[in-house]
DNA sequence: AACAATACCGAATTTTATTTTGAGAACTGC
DNA sequence: GCAGTTCTCAAAATAAAATTCGGTATTGTT
């Protein structure tokens, strides 16, 4: 699918504020309403954009424990690996998951709401490839910068 | 802010699909529109739901590569910890920052048009707080599990 | 230049959001 | 216990937005 600068500008504009009326957007980018509907509609069915999320602030909803785990499989046979990873997507509180090459091979945001609970998950995914797992926490003590989209402008430069 | 169960059931829609109508949200919840939009309302002011984002098929959009820093401030001063996420937070490839406790102090995500790129920008890093920056790199392979929202129903068990 | 394919605009129609209104429940203070 | 107050919700009315559609312009191709 190829992208033009009005579609770019769509996107980040949808990116950072998914609620957009289509008319507002269509005014942002110098479109038609019905015309801007039809690029947002044929990006959504190309698969461009993906869902729309709302962000919630976790803080303000109840107390929780966020931690990034750095994970390594001593046996790093890709059975080990899709049996990990399978495993990891049935777990909730494990809300994001990145294969990377390295020293370790995931890393994991896991959410929790406490401690206790966070030991019961680690446990549990220790218990899926036993002696196998070589897992370290990192207890998030601030978000400095929550994620809010791609850097659209440096990366479609053009 | 109190929340009640019809609360928590706005949230954990709203936060997978931020684009539903009113309507069709009050539906859900059992409501009528007009005590619906109220809520969403007031959560939106109260700060509880925060942002509105589309998630972008990055890959879809163009060649990128990802990548996840861990990082360890050799001067652990609270005036370097202030300057490092100051300056993060004016590098717009560096998508998300976390500060956390142990080994290391921050986890970066990067994302970047290639890898010379990305140098570049871990360079301008060390230059920010020269010969006191400790970072190691890992390259996101594959996105097992992207960021779908938090577990409301683990969280706000009652 | 002629053709086909695509994209745009603007008006009409349908759907949705928003405001207003009033009825009922919960809470307050006497 | 019982007015008075406040809060919440639902139904209806109004305003706004989404969606569709026919016609026109634009682009690219032969």
């Amino acid at each position: 699918m190829q992208l033009d600068r009005i579609d770019r500008k769509i996107l980040s504009v949808l990116q950072r504020e998914a609620r957009i009326t289509n008319q507002a957007l269509a005014a942002r980018v110098d479109l038609s309403p019905s015309s801007c509907l039809n690029r947002v509609k044929k990006l959504e069915s190309a698969g461009v954009i993906g869902p729309y999320l709302a962000v919630l602030d976790l803080p303000k909803l109840c107390r929780s424990v966020t931690v990034i785990a750095t994970v390594s499989l001593k046996d790093p046979s890709s059975e080990s690996f899709r049996m990990f990873e399978a495993a990891l997507k049935e777990i909730p509180e494990v809300v994001e998951c990145d294969t990377v090459s390295g020293v370790f091979d995931f890393f994991l945001r896991i959410v929790a709401p406490d401690m206790v609970r966070y030991n019961q998950i680690v446990d549990r995914l220790f218990d899926l490839i036993p002696g196998k797992v070589n897992m370290s926490s990192h207890v998030v003590l601030e978000q400095g910068k929550p994620f809010r989209g791609f850097p659209l402008n440096e990366l479609l430069e053009e």
